[in-house]
DNA sequence: CATGAATGAGTCTTCATTCAT
DNA sequence: TATGAATGAAGACTCATTCAT
């Protein structure tokens, strides 16, 4: 079953179907990569993987639960990448750094992200089993952590108002997820790198402003 | 046909088929008003008009094309809004009226919002027939303009930061996306109406600062 | 109704209503004038007709019995040719004119032709009202009297085997209407004119032959 | 998938599979087997060889494979049965058996045989996969080569006259399609057996008797 | 009479999921 | 466990015919 990684794989065939997973995991992904993506089939992806259909739904219960552990997965990886970011640097400029991050994980992984990006909907969360739901809310919370100490000591030194979390980071979301909606919609190949970055740089600015600006 | 609008109804026939177009996309809205709206079938749209599937088909050629008026209605509706707006105040306050009044209308008609929102997206416009395809370039035209012009009135006074169109409405556009998909992937049922106009508040807040903020 | 024409038009009002029978058929066969003529549907007939959906079925009382009076004109037309045959040559050249005759009339009216072979349908006939299926028995009939009439002169001149009436007819019957299918399910604009007129020239020697080949 | 029969079935499942492609077929087949078999759905199909309407796209990408399996696998037939003719007697009794194979083979498997002529409408092969448009061609080719070679020894015995092959050919493919529309059209039931094989006489004569007086 | 809006049964096709082997 | 054949509920769209004005 999915995420059978909080057992430990002992036997080869243990292994194997443990990998099996990440191969199915990445079939979907890249098969996800492009505007089009919600028309993927299980199908597909089974072909893609070079499994049988039904070897899908040993590791994963439905569709809807490759979408959750590929948003999960991405999450993660989000995460980890916070984690590597100096927090000895002045807020802002750490601030700048979760952005540029965030981005560019965002760029790198398009089909994770867009993934992540549907797995928001109402819809689909009403239809997840309680525990991905539970599960979506740890990372909920992580987030929330991982940014909150950051706006926190931004605050105490001044640099940033002093306001509920909710207040400081909702503008930043919303400008994320407006942000790459803007750039998936728009059909990638038209806009030149530069283009992307100088959108990136713009946007980062205008994020960075937009949270300090917040009067206290 | 759709948008039969640009004629005259003369007989009485004519204004009868010209209300029902309108009884549609009212059928069709009030059946969008959830976050499950991409679900809802042709016939229940026909069922809630409480007229027959053919005759949907009479006024719009596709699915597709009853998104389309909806969301050119939509942005009709928004142009007109930002119209009554009075120029002769402070351009950052001009501004704060162009994001209350957006938000106000994007939350009055969410259904119509929500369907603007994915008639952005790139599979669909590719589907598009090369006439709705232009009506949207148009629209996009006008809101450029509209908000064109009060940008470039807020760099003449020295209030907005001198840069490309663009650079300027990137984040505001961003964020206003960004913000209303995480209105409506909540169960608007669970936010009280103060949370609501808090969220406004501070979105509308953060926006401005963050187009002031950009660096000249 | 159709087939007013058994009245006599007295007023103007009348007239006009008899001109308009001929002009929806006029313009039904326009339409018909292709391979996919079966996709035709009534509004499009209507259309290009430039009168109502309604007023068609005020003529005729369904698609089918379009059908019928294109195939019973066309009956009428290739029996007024067959009248024009001079009768004082030798029997295999009035023979060979009644074939020629056939093929120029065939590809004169391609979209008639066409939709008489298509009346010939068993299950076309079936749903026929009793009244046409007598009129295309009639026709029948005067087919027989028509062609048994020089075949009877080519039997008692010892040109052509002694043999039943149905037996001479129905080889050049068939080949006449497989020759046509050919003709039609054949990109008509990829044959040059010298290849059909070779092609009619071909078939008519060898249905003389057959004719006159079978033992008596 | 369709044509599966290129590969050789191993498995139990397999076979299973294979067969079950000749079912749907053999189900077609039986409902075909009248004038309005072009009204007979995909449910219908499914429903007589009792399986899910699913499952015959597992087997068939469309309704239009369905016919073209069908009339390929009559095109085999019929060339196995010219195969099995003496081609050591005079050559116009080669041909009178090759007309009568065709004729019998066209009555036993009248289904197949309209579903065949069906194919060879011009909107039809237009629809058609590149893939299929090439198998007709192949069969196309095959039958002239068989065909061809009969005639051409026909030719050097002098028997038949010394013209290309599609003016040798062309009135007894007329003559045998329009042969066969005229037999589908009229109620079978309504004709004796007797009338039948008179009728299949007649026109065999005649077609021998058209081929011969060609004039070289 | 002329009209054309309204109808709704009927068509093909798709796809997530199940289950026997 | 791995497989992939089977399923059948939907869904978008068509079109001959009717009927109120």
């Amino acid at each position: 079953m999915a995420n059978g990684r909080s057992m430990q794989p002992i036997t080869r065939k243990e292994r194997d179907f443990a990998r099996r997973e990440q191969e199915i995991l990445d079939a979907a992904l890249s098969l996800f990569n492009n505007p089009s993506w919600e028309q993927v089939t299980v199908d597909q992806i089974a072909k893609e993987a070079e499994i049988g259909k039904g070897t899908v739904y040993k590791h994963f219960s439905s569709k809807d639960e490759i979408y959750a552990c590929i948003a999960l997965e991405f999450h993660e990886r989000l995460l980890a990448n916070f984690k590597m970011i100096n927090h000895d640097q002045p807020v802002d400029q750490v601030m700048r750094e979760v952005i540029r991050h965030s981005f560019t994980l965002y760029l790198d992984c398009q089909a994770h992200a867009r993934v992540s990006l549907y797995c928001k909907r109402a819809d689909y969360v009403e239809r997840l089993s309680e525990v991905y739901q539970d599960k979506f809310d740890q990372v909920e919370k992580s987030f929330e952590a991982s940014i909150g100490s950051i706006l926190e000591t931004g605050i105490e030194q001044g640099v940033i108002p002093k306001r509920p979390y909710h207040h400081l980071i909702i503008g930043l979301e919303a400008t994320f997820e407006g942000a790459m909606s803007m750039i998936w919609n728009t059909d990638i190949s038209c806009r030149s790198q530069l283009e992307q970055d100088e959108f990136i740089t713009v946007i980062s600015e205008y994020m960075v402003a937009g949270l300090m600006g917040l009067r206290a």
